[in-house]
DNA sequence: ATCTTTAGATGGCAATCATCATCTAATAAT
DNA sequence: ATTATTAGATGATGATTGCCATCTAAAGAT
């Protein structure tokens, strides 16, 4: 049956947003085109109205999470201050909700191993997600102008490793470590004073 | 065919070697009992000879992932020291080469998301072999005892995420970029010099 | 030398996969 | 009002999935 203009742009919409949810949920591979059909309440046929294939959904749903984030931030940003818009940011990241529900979480610790193993569409996605991700820690570092993006990348580098090690170690007392450990790292990576060991000879 | 102890042992082992690497390489869901047997010149029927299920061998798998590194990599402590084997695991850790060849790389930026998704068997395993490389890094860190742990868990976290949103950007410029930074950070953070933000007020 | 055991081969199971041809019902254009 | 267009439903495609029953040939035990 036919849908009016509005109501396939909402499916469109609808069938993106919950396949971002099920991708950082269950990976590429755990996600069935007809699985993201179902939940979105149509049939796994009309699918190929929507998209050319898998891989083109994979794509347009990494830009959709990465987007449905950064807009979340950069209103927070806006609101707070991009100084206690990162430290939100931080501690939201490294927590114990993040790692047990990744289905709202960064895509880069839920899928991004598999991100690597996909095609060049999905990649490029990724890597405009994590351009833009990184530009707005780096606004929110209290840093030297020189200092920041390499702060910046240092920062998320620490967070996807230590939301991935935890998540992979299960759910015992060493992935509440790591966890902890991680925040630990990161306020001290934010924090205003320089590291001696940055300026020193080696 | 019926084979001989030795044989079937050998076939036990070479499974699983091929297995620890094809899911460094694909993922668990990318991997295949059929594939795996055909790589080890085999048919798939005789797998369940020797595993009572694919997460069986996962599990075996992921175990044998981490012993064959962290072999290695006590070996190279006793050859040059645990400093000097850190240096170069690190080094070696945050390379080009690793990102682009995760078959004998390290299993959690590799299948680190997947494993999170696995039965606790596969996490145990997970759990075991992160337990051991923090107790390896954390040997050859030139620092108080007290915050050997922590600075283990930290570098490992790092590099663990670096190479992860290495891997998802694809091999461009931004890539490359996370790279240099890790092992800019990495350094910085084995050196001998305590930071001053550690011990600061806040 | 005979018998028991079993590793692996063969083949097939139902389930799932991405993809697509066909049909239909309803929208959008005329 | 009539017609052309098309979103979605239906159902099937061949391939692949993990798993298993059966067979057989060789190893290990007697």
């Amino acid at each position: 049956m036919r849908v009016s203009k509005q109501t396939m742009e909402r499916h469109h919409k609808e069938i993106i947003a919950i396949a971002s949810a099920m991708l950082r949920e269950r990976g590429v591979l755990g996600v069935g085109v007809a699985d993201v059909m179902q939940a979105a309440g149509l049939t796994h046929g009309g699918f190929y109205r929507h998209f050319a294939s898998k891989e083109a959904l994979i794509a347009e749903a990494t830009s959709a999470a990465f987007a449905e984030i950064l807009d979340g931030l950069e209103k927070a940003a806006a609101r707070k201050g991009a100084a206690a818009a990162l430290e939100d940011y931080i501690s939201g990241y490294l927590s114990q909700r993040h790692v047990d529900q990744p289905s709202r979480g960064c895509p880069i610790p839920a899928f991004g191993a598999d991100a690597g193993r996909e095609s060049a569409s999905v990649r490029a996605e990724f890597e405009v997600g994590v351009d833009r991700l990184l530009a707005w820690i780096a606004a929110g570092l209290r840093c030297a102008e020189a200092e920041r993006t390499a702060k910046a990348i240092e920062l998320l580098s620490l967070m996807v490793g230590a939301v991935v090690t935890a998540r992979a170690s299960g759910d015992q007392a060493l992935s509440k470590k790591i966890l902890a450990q991680g925040r630990r790292s990161a306020g001290n990576l934010i924090s205003v004073y320089p590291r001696l060991s940055r300026t020193s000879t080696r």
